[in-house]
DNA sequence: CGTGGCAGAATTGTCGGACAGTCCGATTAT
DNA sequence: ATAATCGGACTGTCCGACAATTCTGCCACG
């Protein structure tokens, strides 16, 4: 059933090195934090060429497995950012000609979950998080950009204040996805602002008072009014 | 309240670079399958070294924008794999510590809704890989990391039943980082087998019969076994 | 006409070395 | 103690080179 011989696989060098130096790092033996040895080390160290050494960092510096401060030359271990690796995601989402239905059904699933998780397990400073960015969407009356970030922002502070990375990075992409189709939204149906802000004032309402089952409930209708609105400007987009 | 002045960005030329390739790439002028320029070429047209081409290269060959078929030479602009990307994910899931509770609670946002679809849109294709699925689980009575394996293969061939990209992709993660804590209940909680099998044997006839209530909480019950199964483990391990 | 084989060109992977710019740490001056 | 200075270390980039492998056009052959 098994075929008898696999496609031998001499990986170039750059590549084993990347899994070395990552094995190190998953398994903890390099820890967040500590600084990797210098490029001319680790070539050293492996037997290969610092050229060779550097495709192998670039590899892992896009995994986000390692980073640099801002102005600092030095390699370090680091966690991967939630922004990084969802931009990752969203991306090849892209890239695959995702409808606006399957980010919606999507979003459907995580959201409304990411809501009541929230109003049971926000703290202080994330419902304020949260407040902050529904009056900056009201704020944002003539500029939609900024009124399609500040709900990208939203849903962000929402995820957050789960408690939940899974879900907050889960929820990350579609965030990015949503953009480019809230903008027309925003831009066409001139209803979709105020439903919008009312939708936001209710949840933040129920994570507040730490309603769950309320915050979950209002969340649900806020998304499906994107399906309504999607809708709506595509017949105004045909005409 | 803002700064005056932002921190200004020399980023590196590889960086850059890998910049304008991308948007190539995810603007559509270079398509799927075309073959990219050879480095030398890349190099003669940015104006930079050849070394500085291979790094930029590396990183766009990460994000899985680029890649080669199995012995050939040359780059070839490819979208990126779901398998690919969601490793990442779940790499950077793992290295920040995430709970079982953080998993379990994504899992029961997406599983449901994956099984309701896929109910709904199943092809006969999609169906009868969820029954092998469910058959390779019941036959690695002693193998315990086969059954993992099975258990994840059934989870993946719901989602991809579930004809949502979206859902299949934000799910793909949560297999990977499931499968430790799968393998230590199945090999601890005895009655673990014949409740993850009696599972799959309802979520499948369900969706065979494109039952989409029924698939949702059979999945439902489904996840919420494993929560009582780990703690199960979580007492045996204690002792 | 299709097919296989072959030589040469093209391309990648890896190497060694080099150099400017910048960051870091230690030393010295105020 | 704080500030200025200096040398070393390190990164980003470049140049040139070579072996191994793949690609390509061509030719002979069935």
């Amino acid at each position: 059933m098994t075929d008898l011989f696999v496609p031998l696989d001499d990986r170039p060098a750059y590549r084993q090195i990347a899994n070395l130096i990552e094995q190190r790092i998953v398994g903890r033996s390099l820890r967040t934090g500590d600084a990797l040895p210098s490029e001319s080390d680790l070539a050293r160290q492996f037997g290969v060429n610092r050229s060779t050494v550097r495709e192998a960092i670039r590899e892992l510096e896009v995994h986000g497995l390692l980073g640099r401060g801002r102005g600092e030359k030095r390699l370090r271990v680091t966690r991967p950012e939630p922004r990084r690796v969802s931009s990752g995601v969203s991306r090849a989402l892209a890239l695959h000609d995702v409808t606006f239905l399957e980010l919606w059904e999507a979003m459907m699933a995580l959201e409304p979950a990411a809501a009541e998780y929230a109003a049971a397990r926000r703290n202080a400073a994330q419902l304020r998080d949260l407040t902050r960015a529904g009056a900056r969407f009201k704020r944002a009356a003539a500029d939609t950009d900024a009124a399609v970030a500040a709900v990208v922002d939203f849903f962000t502070a929402v995820a957050a204040a789960s408690g939940n990375q899974v879900l907050a990075l889960s929820q990350a992409p579609l965030n990015l996805l949503l953009a480019p189709a809230l903008t027309r939204i925003v831009d066409r149906v001139p209803q979709a602002r105020s439903r919008i802000a009312e939708a936001q004032g209710k949840i933040t309402a129920a994570i507040k008072l730490r309603k769950s089952e309320q915050a979950r409930i209002w969340m649900e209708k806020h998304i499906r009014d994107f399906k309504r609105g999607h809708e709506l400007e595509l017949l105004k987009g045909e005409r």
